[in-house]
RNA sequence: GGACGCGUAGCUCAACUGGCAGAGCAUUCGACUCUUAAUCGACAGGUUGUAGGUUCGAUUCCUACCGCGUCCA
């Protein structure tokens, strides 16, 4: 508990101060304390009445709250108290509270939970305050609270002691208050449209949905390994089989991967499933479900943050919610293909594996003079792309050039998409639980949502024939035997499910998270998480504890 | 996993090219009945993340490790 002496010994004076508190009459651990009013209600009601108005009404109040600040004036003082984020100040006179209640005062500490009663007035300085009468003493802070004009500002101990950084920080506060709106205007969003809200295992005996490693637990009473879930998807749409039409789930998802600003081992994903919709149809629905979260959480779709990787990572920009844009990832691809890469692949190029390859080895047979940022960049490309298709050699692989596309995509666009993007038509490679298109049987009716350069969502028309998804997971399974321990797994029974009949459905997930870091303006996802996972802190030995026993070898 | 950066009092930060480890806030004591980063006076608070190395001497230079951050994978 104690960081130094300094701590423990402050900690033992102050429970002499309880001492002393008690000693005048009031216990030093009270259960409650009847308040008039909150001390955002006051500011409501009160942030305009003049001086004048208090003086004639002199509004009795009682409130409580954290005390963050004390001026001492001798027989007199100020002080402020906070509750939710919100500060009133106090003016403690000798002569109107006794000399009882003030010389509980003098034992007050920063930190402390007072409650007072008193009338509202305006000091001469115009500042609304309580003229106390009574004072009640709460709760002492035992430890001594951070710099009282800088705060906690060291990163890891905000993360560490989130309830410090939490009063300290009134915008960390908000930040979270924001996310309670997001939560609660996805679930107006849904309700009004007639989805289920249900929540499905967390732990599963086969971890299925998306392509990530996920956490291994164990059940004693069965005695069965379990994972916690990557994704609710296939038990979602289990449910739509089951006659549960529209249902959402908003909840964890656990990946056993790494740490960075965009991402938190366990972070909360809301998907929703609709049956007989496309993809097209959520298409517009995430437009609109965006639109309207910003307007609820902000009360405007104009948003700005800092963009959280890439190139311009760290740059704050402004982008408007309720604009869109659409492309096709074959699309988006020429359409961002830098010109100083030369002429840009055709639509034909991008849809047909060996013209693809030769593209991209035949590109810098044009000249000698090229800078080497260029041939760098060419090389990067063609790196990423042989990597996808699974040989180093450049030589083309079974077919799945589809990843190699997937790559290039995120590779030439994905910074640049910034304002609100939808990007449509994936390739299958990448998709084994999408419904391919009719008309292109390589690519599947797919999406993704960018905002500031980073995905936030993935939708899609989803699978419903059992046996190509059957055969999707045997593909997947090849893609396991060949080293990707994040390919899908088989799930038997989901299959089976399919086998009963999966209605025409569209499906989609949106990272809570992350959008939450652009409606709220935070560079990292750990500023929207209230405790970030970290490694935990060694414990200290401390004289208290008895020594370990060395141990025997 | 890699590169770079940071780690000094409870909090926020100094300490020149390697030369006695300092300040503000908070704490403790004292003064003060309209202050607001209140003010004034006094006291106290440190294994400079850990372990080693170089050196007459290390917060400073070197190595390893730990933790955090940023970018990249």
């Amino acid at each position: 508990m104690f960081d130094s002496d300094f701590e423990r010994n402050q900690f033992a004076l102050r429970q002499e101060k309880l001492k002393q508190i008690e000693a005048l009459g009031q216990p030093a651990y009270p259960n409650h304390f009847d308040a008039s009013h909150t001390i955002p209600q006051i500011w409501e009601q009160h942030r305009d009445t003049t001086a004048e108005q208090l003086e004639a009404e002199k509004p009795a109040v009682a409130i409580a709250g954290r005390l963050m600040a004390i001026r001492g004036q001798g027989k007199a003082g100020f002080a402020h108290l906070q509750q939710s984020g919100q500060r009133l100040q106090l003016y403690i006179r000798k002569d109107a509270i006794g000399d009882n209640a003030f010389d509980i005062y003098k034992l007050l500490d920063l930190g402390d939970h007072i409650g007072v009663t008193g009338y509202l007035f305006r000091t001469r300085t115009g500042e609304l305050s309580v003229h106390v009468e009574t004072l009640t003493f709460l709760v002492k802070a035992m430890l001594a609270l951070p710099d009282k004009y800088h705060g906690l500002e060291d990163v890891e101990l905000r993360y560490r002691r989130r309830y410090v950084d939490l009063f300290m920080n009134p915008e960390v506060r908000e930040v979270f208050v924001k996310r309670a709106k997001l939560l609660a205007a996805t679930r107006k969003f849904f309700d009004s449209r007639g989805y289920v809200e249900v929540e499905t295992p967390m732990m599963q005996p086969i971890a299925g949905g998306a392509a990530a490693r996920p956490f291994k637990t164990h059940h004693n009473a069965l005695d069965i390994d379990l994972y916690l879930r990557i994704a609710p998807e296939l038990y979602l749409k289990r449910l739509v089989v089951g006659g549960l039409d529209r249902v959402y789930e908003i909840n964890r998802n656990f990946r056993n991967e790494g740490i960075s600003t965009q991402h938190n081992p366990e972070f909360t994903m809301l998907e929703f499933y609709q049956a007989y919709a496309n993809y097209h149809e959520l298409m517009d629905l995430t437009e609109e479900f965006i639109a309207f979260a910003a307007q609820e959480v902000n009360g405007t779709t104009i948003t700005r943050f800092p963009i959280p990787k890439g190139p311009r990572a760290g740059e704050e920009v402004e982008v408007d919610l309720a604009n869109w844009r659409r492309f096709t990832m074959r699309e988006a691809i020429r359409h961002f293909w830098p010109e100083s890469l030369g002429k840009k692949p055709s639509l034909e190029v991008l849809s047909k594996p060996e013209r693809l390859h030769e593209f991209l080895f035949d590109m810098d047979h044009s000249s000698s003079k090229i800078p080497s940022e260029i041939q760098e960049k060419r090389e990067r490309l063609r790196f990423v792309a042989t990597l996808a298709w699974g040989d180093h050699e450049g030589r083309l692989g079974d077919g799945s050039y589809g990843r190699a596309i997937a790559a290039i995509f995120e590779e030439i666009a994905e910074e640049h998409l910034i304002e609100p993007t939808i990007i449509h038509e994936f390739p299958l490679a990448v998709s084994p639980l999408s419904k391919q298109k009719p008309d292109e049987p390589d690519w599947v009716e797919r999406f993704e949502f960018y905002i500031g350069g980073f995905e936030l969502g993935n939708a899609f028309s989803e699978l419903n024939d059992p046996a190509e998804q059957q055969r999707r997971f045997e593909m997947q399974l090849a893609e396991r035997e060949r080293g990707d321990d994040e390919a899908h797994q088989m799930d038997e029974d989901y299959v089976r499910a399919l086998g009963y009949g999966l209605p025409p459905t569209g499906g989609e997930g949106i990272g809570i998270d992350r959008l939450t870091m652009i409606l709220t303006g935070s560079r990292s996802i750990r500023d929207v998480i209230l405790f970030p996972l970290l490694r935990p802190q060694p414990r200290e030995a401390t004289e208290t504890e008895p020594k370990q026993e060395s141990e025997n070898e």
